[in-house]
RNA sequence: GCCCGGGUAGCUCAGUUGGUAGAGCAUGCGACUGAAAAUCGCAGUGUCGGCGGUUCGACCCCGUCCCCGGGCA
């Protein structure tokens, strides 16, 4: 017998890789011949107001194939890796139901994680609990950390975002996180066939991409985006509010900076952000996760595209 | 032409009362369990502008040349 998969799991295709790699582009191709659906899985790209700077499909891709889980959030909430995975699952429902290939394509490793093995099944934290601890400057959280929940206290003191998040939970359930974290619930890899294809293309190429993208934003309106953004005043904590550019854009507006120090420093984030996803793709994915080092031109779209579709109909 | 200031890591700069140098940013590597475009850990690099001189020893002191900025003519 050769590789036992089972036939009667449903092929679920996955694109993911750092920004700039070429991703949507061989998602909307992969949904024109397989007759897919594609499904959003990047953190950014689920708030409608950032459609230039979180670099959403534009209307002509869009046309092309349909398109779910994209700008269908409001910047004025959070959205998290679980909620997004509630979201997908139907979205994937859906498709199914449809007859149609599901197409997961984003560069948020913790989502595709998250919907595909699971999370922890911690329940959803009193907001007054969360307001205050995250609140606090982390110094004072690391400190309450070590007396109320030791066992977290692996965690480096410098790591905020990880301190607060032990933080709330212990207070708000009474349980460390490390115990709730022994569990992962959710997942739906026991109903699904993952067709993946993890880009990994050439880093001086992702860089040149990463380097032009900015500008390209700019030309295509993302100081009107900010301005619009800010108008809502938002909290800055919240993610919308903390996309690449946001505040170097604003930075700018208030005059804080030229407008070459706020395209350097917006460039220098990009570069950076891709730097680390493409870290996280490179190891965290399970190891039969095609991974692709090749530059996304046409033509490798159309090759990779047509060797996904072979992949996800055969068995 | 003269005077002043400056030339040290990819960038901005600190520094050594003379014992061959270190910060921030950038870069590289890594971690990642409910705000992940988040958050955090680790690492490297230098003909210290060139050439001479003084000295046991010069990035530092002296001479000279080159380059940059400002001022005076």
């Amino acid at each position: 017998m050769n590789k036992s998969v089972s036939p009667s799991k449903y092929p679920v295709a996955l694109i993911a890789g750092p920004t700039a790699s070429g991703k949507s582009a061989l998602a909307v191709r992969l949904a024109e011949i397989a007759d897919g659906v594609v499904i959003n899985a990047d953190a950014s790209q689920v708030y409608a107001d950032l459609r230039v700077l979180s670099a959403r499909p534009d209307a002509t891709e869009e046309a092309r194939a349909p398109h779910r889980l994209f700008g269908y959030r409001d910047a004025a909430e959070a959205c998290s890796a679980a909620d997004w995975a509630v979201d997908a699952k139907r979205a994937i429902a859906e498709a199914q139901a449809d007859g149609k290939l599901p197409i997961l394509v984003g560069g948020t490793g913790l989502y595709l994680r998250t919907l595909i093995f699971g999370i922890a099944p911690v329940p959803e934290i009193d907001a007054a609990i969360r307001a205050e601890v995250r609140a606090l400057p982390v110094e004072a959280a690391y400190v309450a950390l070590l007396a109320e929940d030791p066992a977290m206290a692996h965690l480096r003191p410098q790591d905020s975002t990880r301190i607060a998040r032990a933080l709330e939970v212990v207070r708000a359930t009474g349980r460390s996180l490390s115990q709730w974290q022994a569990e992962l619930t959710g997942g739906i890899i026991d109903g699904v066939r993952p067709v993946a294809a993890i880009l990994l293309p050439p880093r001086d190429w992702l860089r040149d991409r990463c380097d032009s993208r900015f500008e390209a934003m700019l030309a295509q309106g993302a100081i009107e985006e900010v301005t619009k953004l800010r108008e809502r005043g938002l909290d800055p904590m919240l993610p919308a509010m903390q996309a690449i550019g946001v505040r170097d854009i604003i930075a700018w507006q208030d005059g804080l900076i030229d407008r070459q120090t706020m395209v350097t420093r917006a460039q220098a984030a990009t570069r950076q952000y891709a730097k680390r996803q493409y870290t996280w793709f490179r190891h965290q994915p399970p190891a039969d996760w095609k991974r692709i080092d090749t530059q996304l031109n046409d033509n490798e779209v159309d090759r990779i595209a047509i060797k996904l579709r072979k992949m996800a109909l055969t068995e």
